[in-house]
DNA sequence: GCCTTCTGATAAATCGATTTAGCAAGTGGA
DNA sequence: TCCACTTGCTAAATCGATTTATCAGAAGGC
């Protein structure tokens, strides 16, 4: 490409010079890059990213780690990552690993050596192994040279479950999430501190848990049918977030339990669909475009930080209580239980 | 790195020829390979892969670009894509243009100066303006150096409009896609024309067409509403995809009209949500994630064939009516519009 | 007229690999 | 003994830029 040389009868090392502005460019008079500028748009010059990265060992390019990418969760933290990069004019490779413990362990490698500056990991158990900067979104385990974005599930369960304590609920069944989900531990925990605050009993008959990593809501529809088997007593459901919350509701309406008459239902996450559901969704919403927004910020600042400079271990989001249709004041109707019979 | 020449007491190129297992390494004694590998793990050599491209002209990577990535329609593509690409070990940049008439422009040429060697676009006018091989996802005009992967509309078309045929309706209202949505024309045209070869009348009073880029149900919401300020007569609506079919849903709700009893919905796409809604939707299916696949197979044969080659222009893919709850037979009700006033 | 400084560039090293041409020593055949 | 061939390996060019050191010539100071 540097038959641009040729052409203007100047050498490589003036080019360059002279289209990134370099300081040593300033001994150039203004006509010579005049010259040099009119020949490169006269012949589209574009450099090699390529050449340029090995030379300056930076790549403006980072990597993205996510279980899957068709899921509503991810493909929203990536909208948000995707805004702050194009701004920064880095670019992202995306990787998932469907929960593959060897992909998990590898990606992070794979990536450096494509020369990603560093790597967000979403939704992920990330152990660090790798000595690029990272951050990770809804990492909960704190590993040396990774920064956690977290939501305060403490906020998130109290606001739930206080919702649902106000409209009248005391026997909440629980959908907790399936264990390779990063928030699951730390939600859980949150929703039972919070309970007992509240003074709600959790009943383990109550309580059922995914176990398929299919993001479908098929996943809660099954687990929530299993939960009705004995025909349990229950007001209230609280699902570990939207995607089971709508296949909770479905099995609900095929046990003959009304949504939300019979059972208020909460999810978590807010995802699209969410408000457009029948019945709409009450749920916990997380800021998931702002997580990867700031995810984003906050890589890059440690990107071009001095190494060894001092980096945020923690950074905490707060969830917000969206209520719409899917929950209501309990009935006071006393033969509850008879109307859950088919 | 290659300070493992020095530690082996060998020459970069050596070792350059026996990692690559490259024909030249057959001269090299077994022994003396297996110091190399044995050095090689000892240290964790990983080759720097942007040194590589630069002298093979192979980077074994990959553009997607997207309209939009937290769009269930991109992801599930994006999914069949990564499937395809992880398996024959490339990577991929995923850039999302929002309809940017600039960045479409633009983005092919940042993705070739980053040396990927190919690029899909998925539901994006792509004008071939990038001497790169190209793959184009629901890409209708024929472009230079580009393989359309389309969706047979006329059957998608045919499949849902003879279902709702068949369950006696004659008054369908339609929902039109948006503008620069790239399949917009395309199935509309495929549904004007079966709905003749039907006998079907599309009623202009009765078609409405998206207008915002937003990918939220809103939009099929608020047209759907346009729609039935008329209060028009029809038995039932063919929207362009699910999301705007849920948004319709919602709207026919609100205006008092229940689905599928007064009016069935059909939507086109089969997205994640579509089984689970309430009532579940009847719906076109298109094998989004097989698109995904095939473009990224199609795309690489390309890549790795001699330049000049031959390559198919379109390869065209079926849709699959996916019958649900939102539709079913039309009532026999002398008095219908009656009830649909408020 | 000589020395210094500034101007306007360039030559050459470098990034980390791959790849081609070829060298030195050993081996085998006539 | 000599030549050809094989074996085992390396030197050096290359990919396309960036960056540092340097250089020739003009200008300015004394």
């Amino acid at each position: 490409m540097k038959a641009l040389a040729g052409h203007l009868g100047l050498s490589t090392a003036t080019i360059s010079l002279v289209i990134n502005r370099s300081p040593g460019a300033k001994s150039i008079p203004h006509v010579t890059q005049e010259r040099i500028w009119a020949a490169a748009r006269k012949f589209k010059y574009r450099p090699n990213l390529i050449a340029r990265s090995l030379r300056q060992k930076r790549s403006f390019t980072i990597g993205v780690m996510v279980p899957e990418i068709s899921e509503g969760y991810s493909a929203m933290v990536l909208s948000g990552v995707e805004d702050h990069l194009f701004q920064e004019g880095y670019f992202y490779f995306v990787v998932s690993h469907r929960h593959r413990k060897d992909l998990i362990e590898e990606y992070p490698h794979l990536l450096r050596q494509r020369a990603a500056e560093g790597i967000i990991a979403v939704d992920t158990v990330y152990s660090g192994n790798c000595d690029i900067p990272a951050v990770s979104i809804s990492g909960h385990r704190h590993v040396k040279g990774v920064t956690n974005i977290v939501l305060d599930h403490n906020l998130g369960a109290h606001l739930a479950l206080e919702h649902l304590y106000r409209l009248g609920h005391t026997r909440i069944a629980l959908i907790k999430g399936q264990d390779f989900s990063s928030d699951t531990e730390t939600r859980w925990q949150a929703i039972l501190s919070v309970a007992r605050q509240l003074g709600i009993v959790i009943d383990e008959k109550l309580t059922v848990q995914l176990d398929s990593d299919s993001p479908s809501p098929e996943v809660g529809h099954r687990v929530t049918r299993k939960l009705l088997e004995d025909n349990p007593q229950f007001t209230a459901l609280f699902a570990f977030n939207d995607i089971s919350a709508m296949g909770a509701i479905k099995a609900l309406r095929d046990a003959g339990r009304r949504v939300p008459e019979d059972v208020s239902v909460i999810g978590w996450d807010d995802i699209q669909g969410a408000a457009f559901h029948n019945p709409s969704l009450t749920t916990v919403r997380q800021p998931l475009r702002q997580m990867g927004v700031v995810a984003a910020e906050t890589l890059l600042k440690r990107i071009t930080a001095t190494a060894g400079a001092e980096y945020p271990k923690e950074i905490v989001l707060e969830p917000e209580l969206i209520v719409r249709e899917s929950s209501s004041r309990i009935k006071q109707s006393a033969d509850r239980s008879r109307a859950f019979s088919e």
